[in-house]
DNA sequence: GTCTATAGCCGGATAGAC
DNA sequence: GTCTATCCGGCTATAGAC
């Protein structure tokens, strides 16, 4: 994949490519919902695609048949592949952040870990298109997003394993590293999409079910809460 | 990734593609070596360049120059990209299997798990690269290898679950769902390959050392025997 | 068995009619 | 703002000299 030289402007990634040409004093408030809506369905469609065939996998011609538009109406919303791309990513990353909240001082270990797995694994059961594309960016040396990982991502880790930090000076669980946990569940929740073939293969099923899930996220709670120490029953 | 119609013969898909034609009776063992030799600088180069850039991303141009060799030669050795693609997956499939032997009934519980976690974080950080060709096939729906999966992991993962079902039943441990426990053991282990930027960047480092390996299998045998009610101290 | 040169195709991007 | 037709670069694969 080759697109570390990318560098368009941030304005370019969410679709404004044309806009701010276009928008001439006060345009009319229906073309707005067409273009909303344009950029919805391709940005849909793109999820789609990206996560089944990667970036360079992936066709702009694909893309297009999927949000039912001719393929140079792609190119009028999002300048380039990579711009879509991007915004694809972004899209995902803002899904991806806010589910920490529950992570604080004066939480309770159990409900606010749990509670916060259950979150985990309901986004990957109900978003696990977005898990894919996040995660193929992973796999290739996360080229565009190296700097919202190392900015955004770490100070909220950094944050929030300090609150874990604080709950087992407490006394309230054992002293883990609170980094590596985060690890170990991102990646056990995430994998019910990313490797989902391997899951169903193994389950001997051909898609996971509403019941499957419940399974996965129930055992994983168990085991989490238990391997850290904290006492949940009582 | 349009490779599903891949349907070559198994014997093309180890670089035997010209050499049924070639080896009229007895060869020189020479050639032989240099065949060898060429094919395994062939599957090292493809391995490296695949997990960088995926399936559609990887060129043969890339790998011939990986490979220090002109690119008609990748092609003399291996027919087209999907059976060097094909070969280099084989190869990891077999890394990956033969790592469950301790787990078997006779043994203790507390030994074989984490001896089977810590074989298998050995193998992503030894095989980081093999672990993200992996990877990648199962995020686009592995259209290679969903066949594999369905036979030999589904019997082999059947079989090591009737195990830890049994240690159970002796009150070992607990009674925790097998299937589910090798998805984490799995997911938690290899996301330190396949999800290395992430790992890099919440640690604030460039890239992992053996300390931050040991580390992380530390914590996760730790986790997994306490999560699964395993007394390892005695 | 090795390599250069090239055929042939495919995909991203755009020009320009409507 | 929408879409058809087309350009152009890059990639796989192969022909054919050595």
């Amino acid at each position: 994949m080759r697109v570390t030289e990318f560098s368009a402007r941030a304005d370019a990634l969410r679709g404004n490519a044309h806009r701010a040409g276009a928008a001439v004093a006060a345009a009319p408030r229906r073309k707005e919902h067409i273009r909303d809506a344009a950029v919805a369905d391709i940005l849909r469609a793109a999820e789609r695609v990206f996560a089944r065939a990667g970036f360079s996998g992936a066709t702009m011609a694909e893309i297009a048949e999927a949000a039912n538009l001719p393929k140079a109406n792609l190119h009028y919303y999002f300048r380039t592949k990579v711009a879509l791309y991007r915004a694809v990513l972004d899209h995902t990353l803002s899904l991806w952040l806010a589910q920490t909240d529950g992570i604080r001082r004066d939480a309770a270990p159990a409900t606010a870990l749990a509670e916060y797995i259950r979150a985990k694994m309901h986004l990957t059961a109900t978003h696990p298109d977005a898990s894919r594309v996040f995660a193929n960016e992973m796999l290739h040396g996360a080229p565009q997003i190296g700097g919202y990982l190392r900015r955004e991502l770490k100070a909220l880790v950094d944050e929030k394993s300090q609150v874990i930090e604080h709950w087992a000076t407490l006394g309230l669980m054992d002293h883990v590293d609170a980094r590596h946990l985060f690890f170990t569940i991102w990646a056990s929740t995430q994998t019910y999409a990313d490797f989902q073939p391997q899951v169903c293969a193994v389950l001997g099923k051909a898609k996971l079910t509403r019941a499957d899930y419940e399974r996965a996220t129930k055992q994983l709670v168990r085991l989490i809460l238990k391997g850290c120490g904290i006492n949940s029953k009582v």
